[in-house]
DNA sequence: AATATAGTGCGAGAATTGTCGAACGATCAA
DNA sequence: TTGATCGTTCGACAATTCTCGCACTATATT
């Protein structure tokens, strides 16, 4: 019995606004966020199949040091997801604002790939 | 006649959400739209009265050119508006949510003591 | 014209961020 | 146990961003 991963989120009332906006800021961790959406629950590997592990992993880090997504181990894989409860209750309607205003664009086969 | 000070704003197509995003992830930034949705068009002193001026010209900028701000010369001074109908029509909402969610943390004494 | 004030642009240096290879531990299948 | 796969961490390098002094132009006042 090895140690499991574990991942460090903050609190609620910790996520910060600068720190979320940042998070969304880059057109990468943004589609990220938009496959989340769409799929819920994802493997970390839909969201970047052509990526670097290590490129792959500083990204989700930074999504979940920022509070945007929730991360858990699952084997060998990685699970994510939104924390949309969570967000919704810190910054009403942001979340729900940056997906719809992001729909038109890089719509198509963005974050490395993923179709 | 000398030559008048001229400054470019992205048309509203071309405003993009990441850019806007990033504008406002800085807690400087953030609390001059805040400053700016408070009173209106402001004088650039009012942005950070106490902050050097080159550094205030770059914030100014990244602002106006992620289509954040509008911008004019009056005179000596600089006349600083938020381009809210533009961000509204193409991120509806967006604004609003921000400044919703950034009015609790740092109201006291940002944007270089601005008072 | 002389002076004071406001804004801009440039440049340098510090700080932050992004990318990615390599090594490592953990997990699953055979 | 062996081999393959996945995620993490570290380190290095490139790119971007931030801050700010300085010189310069433009404007307003006297």
């Amino acid at each position: 019995m090895a140690a499991i991963r574990t991942y460090h989120h903050p609190d609620v009332e910790e996520i910060a606004l600068p720190r979320v906006l940042f998070a969304l800021s880059e057109p990468l961790r943004l589609t990220m966020v938009r496959i989340l959406s769409e799929r819920g629950e994802v493997d970390s590997l839909e969201l970047g199949p052509d990526l670097p592990r290590s490129t792959l992993t500083h990204h989700t880090s930074l999504l979940r040091e920022s509070g945007v997504v929730f991360v858990r181990a699952e084997g060998r894989k990685c699970l994510i997801r939104l924390r949309t409860e969570d967000l919704d209750a810190r910054f009403p309607g942001l979340l729900r604002t940056v997906l719809a205003g992001y729909e038109d664009e890089g719509t198509t086969g963005a974050a490395g790939g993923a179709a």
